[in-house]
DNA sequence: AATTAGATGTTAGAAAATCTAACATGTGTT
DNA sequence: AACACATGTTAGATTTTCTAACATCTAATT
């Protein structure tokens, strides 16, 4: 259900559209387009915004986003080919991104569907 | 929480840009504005103008519709006053708006909250 | 210290969406 | 026939969003 333009979204996940197109641009959401080549999103899709910004601020790059969503689950694009990546390359990037992740977890990240505020 | 461009609404309720600038008009509902006058709707009133456009199929006409508003309850403007409403008036209303109800309520109006159809 | 890469800021010009206001139309009422 | 109500249609202006390019900042590498 596309029902959100950027300015909302904007709005709901403090982003600014710059990042929100990136993130598109990255393969890490795939927002529906109206006729006029406008983006619209779903809620889902601000959730998803949300995580990742979770990530990101948690010292995750893209490329690495991009990774777990390949494998864990694919919320995002529906993509049917669940995408093979080999234990080498996992584990390579999971230490490649080890590195970055020097923060002691003080709140964990259990904020996701945090929407609900927005929603009486 | 005015999220929703007029364009979506349009889709959700199935009514024309004109008709529902023109039930704003009438002040049936109240939706949000940009900083640069874009109407911004709510949840609230998507609902309100099913319900409207409900009234509206059942032969009432605007005015009735606000006069209704205005007294059984107030589910758009949020508005502090009560507006006392005189029984001759309300009566005389209700008896204008009779002359149009020549339908055999075969389904009836219990389907107002159903945008549920839209989130998943 | 200089370079590179990743993420984001900023800007310009074009295209789409929305706005108001005016006038037109259809249908039922007087 | 004239009227009122609800809605259609159009025009011109304004806002929003788009893509693309270039700028900047920070962290990692050389």
């Amino acid at each position: 259900m596309p029902i959100l333009p950027i300015s909302i979204v904007m709005q709901l996940t403090d982003l600014t559209a710059r990042q929100i197109r990136y993130y598109e641009e990255q393969k890490l959401i795939s927002p529906a387009r109206t006729e006029g080549n406008k983006r619209m999103f779903s809620l889902n899709d601000v959730d998803a915004l949300l995580e990742i910004k979770d990530y990101l601020e948690q010292g995750l790059n893209v490329a690495g986003i991009r990774k777990l969503y390949e494998t864990k689950e694919m919320p995002l694009n529906d993509q049917a080919e669940p995408k093979t990546l080999s234990d080498a390359e996992l584990r390579n990037l999971l230490r490649e991104e080890m590195k970055h992740l020097a923060r002691p977890f003080s709140q964990a990240s259990q904020r996701h569907g945090d929407l609900s505020r927005f929603f009486k």
